[in-house]
DNA sequence: TTCCAATGGTCTCACTATGAGACCACGTCT
DNA sequence: AGACGTGGTCTCATAGTGAGACCATTGGAA
């Protein structure tokens, strides 16, 4: 196990690096690396959890608001225009009354699916090493101290 | 090509609509959802970015902050300790003068290079599918018009 | 009949997270 | 002697976010 993995890790480090290398190249300019614009819309707390829920099938607005409890219906709303916007996710009015609003993936959204499903995975398969480590680092912490071991020790 | 990649998005979707139902199953309890905490932590703007950069080798403070030259000391610092909380890099520091600190990404860390990698080779294979779909949107808005074609017709 | 809920949003207000930049203590280079 | 680089922390102004009021319409319940 520990080969084939490792190959697969150490590749995936290479190209990332690779990938970094070429961005950074040239004058940084901010929006330069287009990749960013996308990291930081994906990065979005909610966009994730939005395109998961419609990975089941179309939801309404409220739907899509009651899979996703803890949203607020502003952030809904942009949330939903930003991935409309990317072409992520497409709109439907149906002239019922009241009007009723369909959101459902693009093809373009939908092939989102499969390395984000590899994220949710990773994210699954190592949510417990990631808790124990944050207990570790919590309970490291110089409270009772007066040790301060972040600022320089001069 | 169809034939199979249609159907690993299949499959992924399918995994994902189940993973989200077993989310929402039970009383909601938002943190319920450990993998929203990872998500969350990796939906980080300047998270991801670090983790990129240690991709290449182990980086100083300064070196960090060089590679990701629009981010803040502030924020800088913080998603380092954020990062060190969760086990996905770790903090070294050398007695040097003045002492120098350097970060690396750990097993965990490493690990995550791979969803990673996949997620960043879908943001670079479909950015102008994005860019697009943007410019498409943008041009669509009832500017010159006084149509809302958002609020309810009634 | 009248009142309430649900539809999909928008708008305002308060709070919080973020970015810019000062400051620190030390040592080295000019 | 003065400027700079080390890795941070601290304050402050601004940007983003969440809570909730509000809107217009219609159907159902009281």
């Amino acid at each position: 196990m520990t080969g084939l993995l490792a190959g697969n890790r150490q590749q995936a480090r290479q190209r990332l690096a690779e990938r970094f290398r070429v961005w950074s190249e040239g004058e940084f300019d901010a929006a330069r690396c287009p990749v960013r614009g996308v990291l930081d819309r994906l990065g979005d707390k909610w966009t994730t959890l939005i395109v998961i829920a419609l990975a089941q099938r179309p939801h309404r607005f409220g739907e899509v608001r009651r899979a996703v409890p803890d949203i607020s219906k502003r952030m809904l709303t942009q949330s939903l225009r930003d991935l409309e916007r990317d072409g992520l996710i497409e709109r439907r009015v149906f002239p019922t009354k009241p009007p009723s609003v369909e959101y459902r993936l693009t093809e373009l959204g939908e092939s989102l699916l499969e390395p984000l499903h590899a994220l949710v995975n990773w994210a699954e398969h190592n949510q417990e090493r990631i808790a124990a480590a944050r207990g570790v680092f919590d309970a490291a912490l110089p409270v009772a101290f007066g040790v301060e071991t972040r600022a320089l020790p001069a």
